[in-house]
RNA sequence: GCCCCCAUCGACUAUUGGUUAGGUCACCACUCUUUCAAGGUGGCAGGAGGGGUUCGAAUCCCCUUGGGGGCGCCA
């Protein structure tokens, strides 16, 4: 059975590149018809926020990532949030204490780096086994000074191989890994420690994550040796870029997946755009289904190099699943923006809806985001937003002089029909010799306020005779 | 400073020893059209550099360069 886990920090709101790896855990589980394991890392007291945690966990459920163990759903290897975890960390660390596997350290940071300076080193070398075999004296002296410990591994001088599942065999040689620290201080562990535990007591049988754990893999297979257990698979899949080709941050816009889903991207666009990101197809297919997602993925056809994330893409794609669901769902998913604008409220008739469902339709093939619904069709509901260019350019004196013509044409419209409507303008045209722009232009910029929008006789008809006969008055000359 | 990973159009990628190096986004042109889109057609554009191996290299090897990551009592 294929287990695998997503195992967010909830320091900040989850992060494109994050989304990105929970995705591929997603898929790979899935395509596998394994289990998918949430893990809440919570370890850093001082930046983790409750409030985050669920944040992380609404977004993964937006955009589709479902988990099947985690803090919400319990299970059988909880619990699944580190904080609640503190005695199995404690109690393993115990055990390889008295194996002689891992040492007390008394060290400060400062200290260490200032006997790295000395013996001409770099600072930043790395810990200089200063405590690996402390006598008792000086255990006791450290002891007397009330310095608290931190426990650190003890480094076997012998290389490890990280069999990875996308890079292939990585071999770290000897010497090139310092002892590091497992339990802070503190009483709480370190990162890689509370990993080989949790990995290992969740059965996970597969850890991927993004390649700037692969400098950390060795430490872990370490931990995992040091205690008898079975080594899971890595796979470490490559980092997500910005534009400049340097870390996604803030500099690029918006990282977070709560920023994209605020700003009306569908989630189903969000899924298949983030999965194109180091993975693709032998026939370097775009557009998938989720189901179709899960069926094709594949480790081994993951990328080794890094992916620049591309907005520009997204939105395109976002545009295309636009055009493909329903307008109901679109006017359903842009309620909270319309209702921003004041174009709908809470319960309104199912009349109402009828009507903004029509108007969506009829402007649903340049919808990019849901946040863009109100702009496009606002005009249908409320006084339209004269754009200023249009009308400088189309209700001119002469313009004015056309509308009203048209004004006393329309009123005369019984029907109010797609098919009437247009077979008066065409004969008015005709009849006065005016060009088709000249007649069209200005209507349409009269009753939307804008120079686009729906093919204009679609648009007559849906806004109706009232505000219809309403507008060409207000602009007739 | 030390260690690790990576390298095909501007971007995402396909091509795993023999291809006019293919597709998608973006961009440009044309087309459709009452507008804007969408659609259709076409175009621009790529194997980082240098050495090998081979009849033949984007593909295998080495070096250089460039980019990314790690070396915390962060995760």
């Amino acid at each position: 059975m294929v287990r695998v886990r997503f195992a967010p920090s909830p320091t900040g709101y989850l992060h494109l590149g994050n989304a990105r790896t929970a995705l591929f855990n997603y898929l790979f589980a899935k395509h596998n018809n394994g289990i998918l394991v949430l893990r809440i890392e919570d370890t850093d007291a001082e930046r983790s926020k409750k409030e985050y945690e669920t944040a992380i966990m609404e977004d993964l459920k937006w955009f589709g990532v479902k988990w099947d163990e985690g803090p919400d759903t319990g299970g059988e290897n909880g619990p699944y949030r580190q904080t609640e975890r503190l005695g199995l960390y404690r109690q393993a660390a115990e055990k390889l204490l008295q194996e002689g596997k891992v040492y007390r350290c008394y060290c400060t940071r400062e200290e260490t780096e200032e006997r790295n300076r000395r013996a001409g080193k770099n600072e930043s070398a790395g810990y200089d086994n200063f405590c690996r075999d402390l006598s008792p004296q000086d255990l006791g002296r450290y002891e007397r000074e009330g310095r608290k410990p931190v426990l650190r591994f003890r480094v076997p001088g012998k290389k490890v191989e990280v069999n990875d599942l996308v890079r292939g065999q990585v071999v770290f040689e000897p010497g090139s890994i310092p002892d590091f620290v497992i339990m802070k201080s503190d009483g709480l562990p370190t990162f890689h420690f509370a990993v080989v535990i949790d990995d290992c007591m969740m059965k996970i049988t597969h850890v991927i994550r993004g390649e700037d754990h692969l400098s950390n893999t060795p430490k872990h297979i370490m931990l995992f040796e040091a205690m008898g257990f079975d080594i899971p698979g890595f796979a470490h899949m490559s980092m997500t870029l910005g534009r400049d080709k340097t870390r996604l941050s803030k500099r690029h816009g918006a990282t977070s997946v709560r920023a994209y889903r605020d700003e009306g991207y569908l989630p189903e666009a969000f899924f298949n755009y983030i999965a194109l990101l180091g993975w693709g197809t032998a026939e370097s297919q775009d557009i998938f289904s989720p189901e179709e997602l899960v069926r094709e993925f594949s480790i081994e056809r993951c990328n080794k190099s890094n992916a620049v994330f591309d907005p520009e893409k997204l939105l395109w794609m976002n545009g295309l699943y636009m055009r493909k669901t329903t307008p109901a769902r679109i006017l359903n998913l842009s309620l909270p923006y319309l209702k921003e604008a004041g174009i709908a409220g809470d319960g309104e008739t199912e009349e109402k809806m009828h009507y903004l469902e029509k108007a969506v339709s009829l402007e649903q093939e340049k919808i990019k985001l849901l946040k863009d619904v109100p702009y496009h069709i606002g005009f249908f509901v409320k006084e339209p937003v004269y754009e200023e260019k249009a009308v400088s350019k189309y209700l001119t004196e002469k313009g004015k002089e056309v509308l009203g013509a048209i004004l006393t044409s329309f009123e005369g419209c019984e029907e109010w029909s797609i098919h009437d409507l247009e077979a008066r303008v065409r004969d008015f045209c005709e009849a006065k010799g005016y060009k088709a722009g000249e007649v069209f232009h200005p209507l349409r910029v009269a009753l939307s306020g804008k120079t686009t929008g729906p093919g204009l006789f679609e648009m007559i008809e849906h806004l109706g005779r009232d505000k219809t006969l309403e507008r060409l008055k207000k602009w007739s000359a």
